[in-house]
Order: structure tokens, then C-alpha cells, then sequence
DNA sequence: AAGTCGTTCTACGGCACGTAGAAACCCAAG
DNA sequence: CTTGGGTTTCTACGTGCCGTAGAACGACTT
């Protein structure tokens, strides 16, 4: 998976917070909010690169586009996860190292899901 | 933390390999082993970038030095997990999409290191 | 037909990385 | 002390990604 710039990840946390497809410009000004003023084309170059990438989609039946995230944030953050315990030849090690150091709340989190846990996929 | 570039990986993977420390001509024949002949200096230059993001520890006290990872492999791959983890805001829910997707031997391997796990650093 | 808004094209600077030659360094031998 | 050879550091260049945005192009409204 193609990894986001600083850029980039701000503006999918923006996708990702909105309620609804965002518009670029909707982009910039969540952007503004926070204290970050750019040009529009640039959230559209930023916008159109991340649809390339695969991180959203754009619905062009109305205009100004509307961009969408493609995969809901933590089903990203999870992915990610994944991708990087793959990196590794012993999983079972970097699970160990991984869960030993988690947060006593995470680690509840962690057994809860497992209980249940079954096929996944 | 720094991210890994392609060849800063292989090197690494050849010292996370290595049972012992190892110098850039040592690396330079694992990669060579591996079909890739690159010049001594390159595997200098990349050690050394290696060691300013520290990778790898340098021994001085031989010649030629001797590198070696600063943390294994498996804490390497755990902390870029959590790292990656500590991008969401909503830590569940990433944590389910995670273990809603791992495959039933990871799950137990899971369940088993949960079972005893307690305070996590 | 022209104006206005929106999108795509093109572009430039900076940085990280792959790659390696040139220069500097250091130790051993003479 | 001087020299030589191996070792390391300096310097450098090409490439590709990313932040950034103006210019050019396209489409819809009036």
C-alpha cells in the first residue's frame, strides 16, 4: 500500500471525520479551520493524487466532486497493521512483542475481541 | 520513526539475519548472495544513514567496524505496529478491524499471550 | 457568446534514497 | 618518520514523491 504525506494524511483525516463527501473545497476549509490556508487546486492535485493511490473516490455527477474515503479509517489503520506485521518472518515474535506492550486497556480490548473472534477474512 | 527506503531494509534485514555483528563488506556479500552487487561504498553510506536513525550501533574498536541492530526485528515490526496504531483515534475499533482480519493461528497465538499478559512498558 | 466556477495540466522546489567516486584517515611495515 | 593499502567520510548526482499552486482548459448559466 502507497504510504500518505504529511498533506495527504490531513486531508484524508478530513474525508475521514465528514459525515458525508467532502467537496474540495470543503477540504480547504476544514483545512483553514485548522489553521492551514491553501490554494484550492492544491487540495484538488492532493485529492486527485490520493484517488489515484486508491484512497478515495470521487462521485462526478455533481460538481464540485464529491470525494469519499474508499476504506473506513481504521479499516485503513488495521490494513496497515497487517501490511507491516507481513514485513516480518516470525510472526508469532512480533505478536508477542506487540501484545507485551500494549495498554492494560488495549489488552482488554484485545481479549474481548478474541473471545468471539472466529473466521476471519 | 524513520521509515525503511528499499535498500536500508535489505541491509537491515541482513543484520537482523546475521548472528553476529557484521561490517559493510559482510553485507555487501549477503546482498551479493542475493544477486545484487553494489559497490563497498554504498553499503558505507547507507550503514552510516542507518546508524544516524538509529538502526543499527557501529563497534569502532575493529577494523573494519562492525554493525548491529539496535533492536531485533520482532520490536522493530511490534513498535511500527504501534505506531501505526497510535495514527487512529479510535484504538478499538482498529483493533477489531485488525483481529476481525488475522488468520486463526495468529488468533491463538493471540489469545495464548493474552492470557498471561499484564503490565505492558 | 461570454462570464464564472471548477478541474486538469504543468511545473518547481525540497527531501529522501540509491548509488558511488574522491578525498581523508589510520595503522602497519620499513 | 614515511609510505602504502585498506577503511571510512565527504560530496555528489539522478530519480521519484510530495507540497504547492499558476495556467490552461472545460462546462454550465445567463
Amino acid at each position: 500500500m502507497a504510504t500518505l504525506g504529511e498533506l495527504e494524511r490531513a486531508v484524508m483525516d478530513a474525508v475521514w471525520d465528514a459525515p458525508a463527501p467532502l467537496s474540495a473545497y470543503d477540504v480547504q476549509e476544514q483545512l483553514e479551520a485548522g489553521g492551514r490556508s491553501l490554494a484550492a487546486t492544491t487540495l484538488l492535485t492532493v485529492l486527485s493524487r490520493l484517488e489515484k493511490k486508491g484512497f478515495v473516490a470521487s462521485d462526478r455527477s455533481v460538481r464540485p466532486y464529491r470525494y469519499t474515503a474508499v476504506a473506513a479509517r481504521a479499516d485503513h489503520v488495521a490494513e496497515l497493521m497487517h501490511e507491516v506485521l507481513g514485513e516480518s518472518r516470525d510472526r508469532s515474535a512480533v505478536l508477542a512483542r506487540f501484545v507485551g506492550s500494549v495498554s492494560e486497556e488495549d489488552a482488554a480490548v484485545l481479549r474481548e475481541l478474541l473471545r468471539s473472534a472466529g473466521s476471519g477474512g
